[in-house]
DNA sequence: ATAGGGTTAG
């Protein structure tokens, strides 16, 4: 029988994930916040599912607080918590972040466990440290899972090492270990940044028919971004126009751009109409058809775009990157605005695993070193 | 009731 405790904290954390789940964005995510503050009793389960709806909606500061205060709180973390934040810590590339978790996941002996590997080299992979993955990648103990396998051949692609990238695919077919959706993107993401348009439809048609999947549209892309770095633009377009799945403007932008390179102005007027359609002020779609037009020396065009961007009061969001000073993770933005919700990190941790000296993974991270102390 | 890998680009 299950008290009205035990009931509570259930349906309290079912809550919690409902919240994190419709839109990630901020509000939601406060919502979520005050319904977590408001229980009356927290399980393990309540803690890792906050702390995975920041991780999972980009805000690492946060995730790491409530991590923090969840061991404060005395209740030991899982596999579930610790592969969220290091899916945060790679996703924007806090190196120091992501290592102490790593520290703390051979303390607590979770290691080993196959979440905390494929995250583990996803984190190093995306923090450019491609030793660390692939050191990782090969001290996996009961060998990778496509999970795992998945984020080396997206950390070789992503390096630059192709071959490896595409090696390490064909590999894992030969042991007998079943492709899926994601590890088919990963595998054409690596035929398109080295340029092989034939090893791109082999396995653009292998994944179809000896696998009987069929292409979503993130494949598409893929294959629309082979082809136009081939310079095939028009055949590029045809991929789409013959994609049986949603043409989202992800895969029009990617036309779109390669039109600015190789200044064709038809198919990328052609391309901005599509993603207008659906997105009358898309700013990436206005700001790129202006410069194809200029690219080309067509500057009353331009000139008529940029204007209609002005009377529709399309604005382009500035980009922004984080920077580690002094042990401080700062935002800046190409507009002098500053990204809130990268700010102190560092500080967080701080809290979180504090040791004597810095940690280098191999050395000084075993598992019964004395020098990780935990709070 | 919770978790890991996902294409675009100057």
């Amino acid at each position: 029988m299950h008290s009205m405790k035990e009931r509570d904290v259930v349906s309290w954390t079912s809550l919690i994930t409902a919240y994190s789940r419709i839109g990630q964005e901020e509000n939601a995510l406060v919502s979520a916040s005050v319904l977590f503050r408001g229980m009356r009793c927290r399980d393990v389960i309540s803690w890792s599912t906050i702390i995975g709806g920041y991780s999972q909606g980009g805000f690492a500061e946060e995730g790491f607080e409530y991590f923090s205060w969840m061991r404060r709180s005395g209740t030991k973390p899982t596999d579930f918590a610790l592969a969220s934040l290091l899916s945060v810590s790679g996703n924007l590339a806090v190196l120091e972040q992501g290592r102490q978790v790593h520290a703390l996941a051979l303390y607590l002996g979770l290691e080993q466990i196959p979440t905390i590997r494929s995250a583990l080299i996803n984190m190093y992979s995306k923090c450019g440290s491609i030793v660390e993955a692939s050191k990782v990648f090969e001290e996996t103990e009961r060998g990778a899972d496509i999970v795992a396998l998945t984020a080396m051949i997206n950390g070789y692609a992503e390096h630059g090492r192709s071959k490896e990238a595409i090696d390490l695919f064909e590999k894992s077919l030969n042991v007998g270990c079943r492709p899926d959706a994601v590890s088919f993107i990963s595998v054409l993401t690596a035929c398109s940044h080295s340029g092989q348009l034939g090893l791109g439809f082999h396995y653009f048609n292998l994944m179809q028919e000896k696998y009987n999947m069929s292409p979503a549209k993130e494949h598409y892309g893929c294959m629309v971004d082979l082809l136009c770095r081939a310079g095939r633009l028009c055949e590029a377009e045809r991929m789409i126009d013959e994609m049986p799945c949603e043409k989202d403007d992800v895969v029009w932008t990617t036309l779109l751009r390669a039109c600015t390179a190789k200044r064709d102005v038809e198919v990328g007027r052609r391309a901005a109409e599509r993603i207008l359609e659906v997105e009358p002020t898309s700013s990436t779609a206005l700001v790129t058809l202006a410069n194809i037009y200029s690219s080309s020396g067509k500057w009353k065009e331009a000139a008529i775009v940029r204007k209609s961007m002005k009377s529709k009061g399309v604005i382009k969001e500035p980009g922004w990157s984080s920077v580690l000073i002094k042990d401080r993770v700062s935002a800046f933005a190409s507009g002098g605005r500053s990204h809130p919700q990268s700010e102190d990190i560092y500080s967080v941790l701080e809290l979180l695993v504090p040791v004597a000296e810095p940690l280098r993974y191999g050395c000084e991270m075993k598992r019964d070193s004395e020098s990780i102390q935990i709070l």
